[in-house]
DNA sequence: GATCGATGCCCGAAATATCGGACAAAGTGA
DNA sequence: TCACTTTGTCCGATATTTCGGGCATCGATC
């Protein structure tokens, strides 16, 4: 993205680019030396660059062993946005509703290019939380929601928009094009879709449609709970889920 | 903060922290001219810095109107940020369950200097919502929570601290220091403080303190209500507050 | 207490990113 | 239709920021 060519000069704007995405691969504090060496960008040249956004707080200093992470001000950006854009925010409503009075973790995903996005996640009451984190990719065919979020495709447009390596799942299984295809003209019928142990063996993950007035999928609203959940527990939720999406889809 | 020296030459990141910041202080999409002109950056300057940004989703194309604001990176690395300061990730869920069971708006705050900051807010159920942007500094004595945030000062160290201006309420109305000072002893001895048409004629702001190990106030959860809510659902709302706060300060 | 690695800062040199201005394209209004 | 404003891109010059290397400090390990 920020593409930095490692060993020349470069701006000071692109390698803030390639620091920030490397805090946000990571997901922890990172000393400085190792921002260096992992960006390619010089010792020197993060230091000047880590005052300028500590003072800005665009980073924070932790602990007081060197390490720098995230600060306020990407909060107080990052919140600018989700009220700017509608439909999400009228998606956090309903998100914290939908974890808040079933106690699961819910989600909200759109697509982003031609990889499922999590844009939302409100974890459950549970002890062991199944949740994923805010700005993850994942291949489309590896999600429930993603079942959804192309079933405006015909067919061979989908085998051309979803790269073929995203049909691995990461234990090696290869899903198959036709199930998969059968699996969103069954989830375009029933006006939901639930996938049991699909990236991994003990989750159950539920997803209705947000559509746009054209009928297009443009978001899903989600459950991801335990595979064990009761199928009665499963049929309410999910009858929740279409509530929600219905509410989504009408308020634009 | 990121002073730029207008007229002169500066470099890229300072640029777009002034940019980023005027955005945040406008909280509206604007036009690239008229970012140029706010914040003194050249305009050729100003289109090679949104591109980049565009590029890394730091900001979005609006519309096709040509204006830009806040993009989904922000929200990325905000998220990051809000999980990795273990009090306000704790706090989420406060201020979710709170707002959600209540129906009523929720917030939690803490001190950034010598300002009061609106850390989270969650909006209740109303028809009118009443609620603060995410980020805003207020000047302390203008807020219920500020009367428990600085209650570990001596009379002499809070009137060091306060800007003598921020006594000064929004109306031109001036707060007493004496009646402050008294506020903020019988808060520290009810264990919550409650306020009414302050900045304000028609909310009521209801605190109470989250404390350190050693019994200082590091930051406030508090319910913002109009002014004609009934005295015994006010009752149960500092209840529900106390209990909150008594659980993120017991959480660390 | 000596060695080693890591941290944080400083400085001079030069590679280059910023800036001003020019220009085409697209609106706007009369 | 023409005049005028606004938008977005391009280009060359130079003021400046990046970069590499050096140095003092600090802690850990032996």
């Amino acid at each position: 993205m920020a593409d930095v060519k490692t060993g020349g000069r470069a701006r000071g704007i692109d390698r803030v680019i390639a620091l920030m995405e490397h805090l946000h691969g990571l997901r922890a504090p990172a000393r400085i030396a190792d921002i260096a060496r992992d960006t390619g960008t010089p010792r020197s040249t993060v230091y000047e660059l880590v005052n300028t956004l500590v003072e800005a707080r665009w980073l924070e200093l932790r602990d007081g062993d060197g390490m720098v992470y995230f600060g306020p001000a990407m909060h107080y950006y990052g919140s600018d946005y989700l009220d700017s854009v509608d439909l999400i925010r009228k998606a956090r409503g309903e998100v914290t509703h939908l974890s808040e009075s079933v106690g699961e973790t819910a989600q909200f995903c759109m697509l982003d290019g031609d990889k499922y996005l999590v844009v939302l996640n409100e974890p459950g009451r549970r002890m062991f939380r199944l949740s994923s984190e805010i700005g993850i990719k994942v291949p489309i065919p590896w999600t429930a929601s993603g079942r959804l979020l192309v079933d405006h495709m015909a067919p061979q447009e989908i085998r051309a928009f979803i790269p073929a390596e995203d049909f691995t799942l990461p234990d090696g299984r290869q899903i198959v094009e036709e199930e998969f295809l059968r699996d969103i003209a069954q989830a375009r019928e029933a006006g939901f879709v639930r996938t049991t142990a699909l990236v991994d063996r003990f989750t159950t993950c539920m997803a209705a449609p947000v559509r746009d007035p054209a009928g297009r999928c443009i978001a899903t609203i989600c459950f991801v709970v335990p595979a064990d959940t009761e199928a009665d527990q499963q049929a309410m939720m999910i009858d929740e889920l279409k509530a929600s999406a219905a509410r989504l889809s009408g308020a634009r």
